[in-house]
DNA sequence: GACAGTTACATCAGGCATGAAGTAAGTAGG
DNA sequence: CCTACTTACTTCATGCCTGATGTAACTGTC
């Protein structure tokens, strides 16, 4: 391993959101010498990323020499490709959100011709926004285990025709550009993960219209064997009885706890929801079965997790995707983890959902690109 | 981090069991450069751990120096404590088990009596057996969470009046040498983990009278937050219904597929059983009901693995403890796992009992210790 | 028996992280 | 203003791992 993962980029977050302002102040919070945090960041002044920017007060000693990130080095898109949408925005090196949107894209066509027009969408998004300096990398996010190693989607179960497709050297042929593709979830875990303290085990679980998640192991992105570790949708739950699920098996957490599955719910109740974000909008309405509905799918994906927290003993359970945007399904969650988990696994457990809200996987993408080009722009610049 | 853990370790194993005679071989099976492979090998043959023995026969070219492990280097005590019996062993330097008993132990007393006693059958085995070579360390498994940093007792569900005990600091009172703890799941785990090929995940499950288990993640051994990681035992599973567990809650994986709780189940049928043993040779002798029980609970087991397999995506699936003994259970895990997990979660897994059957947490121990022991012979011998 | 080809091992230089020591630049108190 | 103490940052020597290169030793062939 090169060195720290994330590092350099966590360096930046941190400086950027005045955490740490001086190199002493780097050290504490990284929890590294102070020999390496000077090296570290020597290195990326003289890449052009960070700049020394006056002197700040003294406490009784030498004044430290502010840092402070320069903004004009450039930017790089993030993408998080959904069922029928794709959120797009550029952050800068920092990892900072500059500019989000989200735009139609129909993935149930052939794969070349989907990311062809996904090509053109960041093109008219970019040429539009007018983010500062030059374009730097693309990171994308797939609703979908992909292998990371390969740049290939691996089991696109939301994605029918894209088994295998080679999406990275796909998107490189439109981008002369660093390109990331992870799978959404793993990136939102990884996005939660810089921007928090170092060195942490967390999980975040995506509830959307599928459900999926991703996994952080003391500051490293855990993908697994066979790069589908963090699959929790195709657990056995007693509530889910018999019902079929697209797996094969019966009784899957999916065929209850999943935004699809809730709409199939609602509408066999006679409730007309056609989508995921209509279930919710309805159930932020105070529609009684909506809401209802919500908080079963929040009590089943809670007892699930229970598992899995007493078994990884995770800092912090993080709930991203369109369900935990209810509050009911969030406090749902967090009952059902607190009822069945050992007291010493909850003791100091962060149950919330992720801090970026909708836009957790583009901070996710950002982030992994961020770090090809960091590393590339250390390497180049001695 | 100093080096890869237990690298030493395994790289003698490999000498020892001739899966690698040569520094070659070496780089081959352990994925090391061979420059890398050379210097530790120089630095294990100054410390008088490694022998250069001969040379081996050439296939076209120079010949192979032949590493052999030098025995007489010394060996390691190790232990695994149970509720009623300690299970000592001593493993030479190459991690090999070189004798093994097993005493009474009666662990429900003062913690610095039962030490006292437990240090005194270590003399009286180490007297009668005598080993090769000067002691090195001792290794102790104990069956509950440990804090390995500090060295105590963490959560003693099954050793009341030991929580917070300082066992490492007791036992190097009585025993002038490194001293090693750990939890006996963990231990395992970290047995089987050095035996194996390096960078598996791994997951190992003690069923015995209590449920617990141990997992390396990438050839590391974690440990989570609180210590308590590879909890399953809590787990509530439907067929557990409302059975009251000692842990507070109800319907938990131990009331149905623990050692204890086939015990008591059988007693309601009226089995005359007293112990997880004589529940597993009941069983043995092809008693329906035992037989059935043990099924059951390995059952049980088997679908509260299957979320953490979905989840964890390991490579291995080990199963340790009393209860692996039985074909039977060990079948019903298996079947449980192919049939809950999903395929490609459980295409390459390998679901097996753990290789050194009842002496597998003396190989973890041994190795923990010994990983110490080799650390500190080579900065000394240099 | 010289030469090519192979295999095994050693050595070295470079990269990276880091503990320790050194330097720089302030405050506070007499 | 001089001394003592703090704080901030640099520099250096060291240790570890590793790719590249060099050396040793053997087989087989013409």
């Amino acid at each position: 391993m090169a060195q720290d993962p994330a590092g350099l980029l966590r360096l930046l977050w941190l400086v950027a959101h005045e955490h740490a302002v001086s190199r002493m102040d780097l050290a504490r919070v990284l929890g590294l010498p102070q020999s390496t945090v000077s090296v570290r960041t020597q290195a990326l002044i003289s890449a052009g990323v960070l700049v020394e920017a006056g002197e700040g007060s003294s406490a009784g000693g030498r004044r430290p020499k502010l840092l402070s990130v320069h903004a004009g080095f450039g930017h790089v898109w993030a993408a998080d490709v959904g069922s029928r949408h794709v959120r797009i925005g550029a952050l800068d090196i920092a990892g900072n959100l500059l500019h989000v949107t989200e735009r139609p894209l129909d993935i149930n066509r052939e794969p070349a011709q989907v990311v062809a027009a996904f090509a053109d969408t960041v093109r008219e998004v970019a040429a539009e926004a007018r983010c500062p300096g030059r374009q730097l990398g693309i990171g994308v996010a797939f609703p979908g285990p992909v292998d990371v190693g390969a740049g290939t989607i691996t089991l696109p179960s939301r994605m029918p025709g894209w088994r295998g497709f080679a999406v990275r050297d796909a998107l490189r042929e439109h981008f002369d550009l660093p390109v990331a593709v992870d799978n959404d979830a793993n990136l939102q875990a990884l996005g939660e993960s810089v921007a928090g303290p170092p060195g942490r085990t967390l999980l975040v679980v995506k509830a959307g219209t599928g459900i999926g998640s991703g996994l952080v192991v003391t500051g490293r992105l855990y993908r697994g064997r066979a790069g589908v570790a963090g699959d929790i949708s195709h657990v056995r739950v007693p509530a889910a009885g018999d019902r079929p699920c697209t797996c094969g098996n019966r009784g899957c957490l999916e065929t209850v706890a999943s935004g699809a599955a809730l709409v199939a719910q609602l509408r066999e109740q006679g409730v007309d929801v056609g989508s995921t974000a209509q279930v919710m909008a309805t159930a932020e309405d105070g529609h009684p079965d909506a809401t209802t509905a919500v908080r079963r799918a929040g009590l089943q994906l809670g007892e699930v997790l229970a598992t899995v927290v007493n078994f990884g003993n995770p800092d912090e359970v993080l709930l991203g995707g369109a369900l935990s945007g209810s509050e009911a399904f969030v406090a749902a969650v967090r009952g059902a983890l607190y009822e069945r988990c050992l007291p010493l696994a909850t003791r100091e457990l962060r149950i919330d959902r992720v801090r970026f809200g909708p836009d957790a996987g583009l901070y996710g993408a950002g982030a992994l690109v961020l770090d090809e080009v960091f590393d590339e722009a250390i390497r180049s610049g001695r």
